[in-house]
Parts: C-alpha cells; structure tokens; sequence
DNA sequence: TATGAATGAGAGTTCATTCAT
DNA sequence: TATGAATGAACTCTCATTCAT
C-alpha cells in the first residue's frame, strides 16, 4: 500500500510463519501467543516487540495475503487476449483458493474481520481490488466480442469470485481432491461468458 | 433422520437458542458457556445436563441447521417442474444462505467442523443429502428436455451450492445488502443450464 | 454395635459394592457420586435416600471393613493355643491387609480419617477391639510360658498392627506381590514374641 | 541425583512451602490451587509459570520428601559401628515418620502415586535406595558378628522400613503422642537382630 | 422409594498482555 | 531487541446436594 515500506525485520517473518504453521494446525483460537512464540522460537515477550498483539499478527498475515493476489490482478490488467486471460485466472485461482491452507486461513481471517474491523478493511480492500481487475477484463473481453456484454461487470467478477471461494472453502471438509467438481466449476463459469 | 426420536426437553431448546444468539452476536470462541447459560436463565452447572459441552451445543445447532434444508429437499425431489424447482430453489437458497445469521453459524460451524469431526459428520450429511436433491432434479430437467443434459450432475449440483454459499459467506464482510451481486448469480446458475 | 439392627435395603448393598468398586479403580476423591450411582444403576437422588451423602458411604464401608475384623478377633479370644492363634493371626492379617482392596480403602479411609472425625471414629474404634483382642492372647501366651512376658502387651500389639499394616499398605505401590518380605515378616514378628 | 541440576529459582520454593503447609492443613484434594498461590503470595498464573499444575507442586515434594532421606543414607552407609548406626536409624526414621507432618505427605503422596505413575517412580526410587543402605548395613553388621545372619537382608530392611512407617501413619490417627508403643516398637525390632 | 432436572460454588488450567531486567 | 516472570480475569467443566414430581 504504502511506498515508505521499510525493511522487515527477519524475525518478524519467522514469527509470521509459525503463526501461519499454528493457525492452519489448530486454528486461529485454538492457538495461543505463546505457541506462536515458542514455534518461532521466540521469546514471549519478544513477540510484543514486533507485534501489537495477537491480533496483530492476523493482520500481517491478512495483508500479505492480499498481497499474494497481486500476481492474479496483474495478470488481468491490460489483457492482450481477455479470454484467455480470464480462463487462466479462473484455473490459477479456483487451485489457489483451494489449497487448504489458504481456504483455512481465509476462512479464519473472514471469521475474525466479522468482529474486527481493522481486519475487515484489510480484507474488503484486497477484495475490491481483485474485482476491478477482474470487471475490466470482462469489460475489455465484451469490447472484442470474446465475451457476451453484461450490464455489471463487477457483479459478473462478484460471481466468479463466490463460486470460487465456495468452492475453496468446501474442499476444506471434504479432505479428498475433489477435480470433477473443480473441472465442472471452471467450465461452467466459462461457459456462461459465451455470446 | 430416526423414528425413534424422544421428545426434546423444552428447556434443552432454550439453551440452543440462547447460544444461536450469543454465536451470532459474538462468535463461537468469543462466547462462554457462562454467557449462553446466563441468556438461556439457566443455571451453568444445568446446561450440562442438557448438553456434553459447548461443542455438544454446536453440533446441536449443525444439526437443526441441517434439518431446516430438509424444506429445500422436498421442493426438489420429485419434482412437477423441474426448471421451476431448480428457479426456485436458487432463490429460496440464496436467501436463506445470505442471512447473517445463517451465514455465520454456517462459517462457524464449517471452521469448527475443520477440528471437530462429530460436528464434521453432521455437516458433510446434511449437505450430501441436498446435493442428492439437487443433481436429482436436474436429471430430471435434462430427461424432459429442460436442461442440458451434463455427464456428472452431482458435480454440477455442487457448483451451484458453492456459488451460492460462497455468495452467502461474502454478504457477511459487505454488511449491506447486494442486490445486484444477487441478481446477477441467480441469473448467472440458471442461464448455465440452458441447453 | 447396636442389637437393634435393622435389615438393610438391597439397594444399599449394591450402592455401597458401586461404591467400593469406584473408590478402588479412581480412589475417594476422584469418585463422584454421580459415578457410583450410575455404577450402582441406581439413580442419583435416590442414593441419598439410603445414604446421608459420599461422605456417609464413606462411613458405611469403614464400618463394615470394621465388620471384618470380627473373625480375627474371635480367633484371638480364648485361645486353646495362644502361639498357634497368634501364627494363624499373622498369616491371616498379613494376607487380609495386603489385598489391594483392602489396602487401598484403608488408606482412604485413613486419610479422610484425620480430617473428618466421624469417620475417625469408626476406625479407631474397630482399631482398638483388635488389639484388645491382640493383647489378651498374648498375655494368655506370656502365662501359659509360650511367650516372653511384656510389659505393655497393648503396646505389643500395636507393634504388630503397625507392621503388617506398614507392610500392606507399601504392597499398594510395589505392584508384583513380594512373598520373600512378606515372610520375613512373619518369622521376624514370631521370633520377637519368644522368651 | 544429577550435578547439572540449575539453581531453583526461589519463588518455587515458596509456593512449595505454601503448598506444604496447605496439604498439611487441609489434605491435598482439599486444597486449591488458588490456595497455595494465595498462601505464597503469587499469583495464580504465575504458579503455573513454575509448575505443571497441582500435581506438579506433589511430585517437586516427592522429590524433596527423598531427598530428606539423605541423611538416613549417608549415616548408613560405610558405618564404624553397624549397631549404633541401625539403632540410631531406627530412631531417628521412627521420630522423622512420627512427625504429623512427615506422616501426612506421606500418606498424601502414596494415594496419589497408586495413580499417577510419574509420583509412583520418585516415591519407589526413594524407597530403593533407604532399603538398599539399610540392607547394606545390616550386611556388615552380620559380618561382623553385632547381628544374626539374614538370608534376604533387603526383606528384613523392609520390614523395618514397615513397621516403622506402619508406626508413623497410625499416629496420624492417634492425635496423643504414644511413647510407650514407639518404644516398643523400637525394642522390638533391635531384640529381633540379636543374634 | 425413586427420579433426574436444577443449582451455583468451585475445580484446575490457559489466556493475552505487561514490565523490569 | 530480547527475555521470561508476573498478572488476574476468563475459560470449560465437575461437584455434592436439593427438590418437585
């Protein structure tokens, strides 16, 4: 977001991995600071020093989150064949979002941006950032003929972007690879941008 | 499910609704057994009477929640028209699941069920059996000409639920109500079935 | 102690063995009476129409333990022979004392002893009939020419008390029964009592 | 046991001396956590800082309760005179097992090590190694013509070890000291080394 | 007698966080 | 930065007991 990004410290990105590594294990609230800490290999109070808080660390994990979103968006801007681009997307996006890492810990982040606005922001903005990319290839694509032209773009992207995350938060209860249902998913969204 | 079912004690459904309010307002893990006895006027140590737990209570919720898609499996089985059934069943879904309340219990059950397979069994259950609802009546639509005929029909019916509910679970970080993003799926999921 | 015993309900039988099975598996403490009513298969109100509470049951088992000790102090009174009743004591007791049941409920009953004298009471009555019984044979002894003659044959008697009982109760932590101690024991006692 | 034991950082020593004095008031499963945090001034969490629980706090006095036992040991061993070393041993353990204290934690401590096996193995490993001076000393005593010649010396230090702790516990009960039976008891045990 | 729902104090333990070093 | 002892509120759950039926 902020251009004036300092460097990181090395040890806050360790801390940040043994969170990821406690959340996905055992969820954001079954974790406590001290586990985090003691993974990291860490000190309690240490951890303070980098952090605000539990809480904190959530945030960091939310916004480098929405960070590794970067590659899709910039893969969808100035799209020089929209189809495909959009068609990659949707493969490149339905296996990020269902890898079960990122469908726990986005799942754990939604949950806690309910009741937490600062996480809340931090995910709704990624979010929209992600949907205005994706509207504008739809747009660009209708403007070619590659695709049928709807009224709302972004309500298009909305759609897209729901069925693949319902998809990614599913196969969380379902450990098994489930790729009829994904091929089926892909396909139908393809299918339904024909003329 | 069973025939044998024995009368639930009243008081047992005060305690479930209690907690369905104090899960809704804040959350599963931010919620003490205190509080959900305390709203329910009863008593703590009584609440375990009625219940094996906190977790005893959600996999309670699960399991009413899964009853009450026990309306949306009759309107789609065996059904008079099945492009009719299939319009109204997105409709009525997409309502139902775009509740808060639903969409929240149903995220807090779903992360919870990640850990806890008691409640994990309840969960995936329910949904096989509205799945089975589901792609049985779109065979029945591609028999009678109605729909596409699609090779894997359960797959089919799991992209819509996917959609659906990833739609579901996103009106939860938008507080307002999308209508157009409403709109624009329904249309999307049905418009996927033409032939 | 009292001739006007009334007969004792069934029920209460089967509670008090409930009981005695419980307090063996999990000791005093950790049973509940939840635990020994469902043993019992009695319900958990109605145990407290047979007993005044856990405490009582307590109190009941350190009477009938007491109960117990009634054949070996007939065997010890107006002996024929006092060198064989005493021998025949030790074999006895030592074997009786050393029964993991009995010497884990003794030691239960001990520690709740010195805290609750109710049953304090109970025990050390049964205690002292016992080496009443001790030291009359041994003063019959000590006449007769079978024995040395002591001063305080009560104290004597607690010698012997003390040790079969040390003995029992350390046979709780070494769980492989030890019969070379147990009879170095024995002879150690009966060589003690010769002139 | 081990020389590269760290210092004990003295706020444990304090809680234990609490702990100490609260299951000597009130027993061990009568005692709280919150009261020996309350009684050594510290902080509840802070018990749990430096100990693994309550049973934590039972097995640090296990330990020590052993390490008390040193003494016994060490006059045991290598002795100039085999018999004043046993006499003195047998009076000195009757006086230290004699003690309310003493007697009390250690009755505590059996019931909780029949139990809880990480109690079990320090209390048997303490025990071992008293048997084994003891042993060892009644050895050199027999060598040296002071004491009949035993077969099993470990058996008869074992009933010594028996007797004299059988003595400590039953005055738990007797609140009155009884010199008179102590020593007897003493007399009793040293009459059956003669040879 | 017999039942089991109801009570609420109390159990042991973990929590996120602070702070003196 | 880094440490870990210290805090005390909060956690889930169990307890022995009562009482209306």
């Amino acid at each position: 977001m902020s251009d004036t990004e300092q460097p990181i410290h090395p040890r806050k990105l360790e801390i940040v991995e043994a969170a990821v590594a406690c959340f996905l294990e055992n969820g954001y609230h079954q974790t406590g600071v001290r586990d985090i800490a003691a993974k990291a290999g860490v000190s309690l109070g240490n951890l303070y020093n980098h952090f605000k808080g539990k809480e904190g660390v959530l945030a960091f994990i939310a916004q480098i989150e929405g960070a590794e979103l970067a590659g899709f968006i910039a893969a969808l801007s100035d799209p020089a064949d929209p189809r495909a681009a959009i068609e990659q997307f949707i493969e490149g996006y339905a296996a990020y979002v269902s890898l079960p890492e990122n469908a726990l810990l986005g799942v754990e982040i939604l949950t806690e941006a309910t009741r937490n606005p600062a996480i809340a922001n931090v995910f709704a903005e990624n979010r929209d950032r992600l949907i205005d990319a994706l509207a504008h290839c739809l747009e660009v694509g209708a403007r070619s003929g590659a695709f049928a032209s709807f009224n709302d773009t972004r309500a298009v992207a909305c759609v897209f972007l729901d069925a693949l995350e319902g998809h990614g938060l599913r196969s969380l209860s379902l450990k098994n690879e489930d790729h009829t249902t994904s091929k089926a998913l892909k396909s139908f969204l393809i299918n339904g941008l024909r003329c």
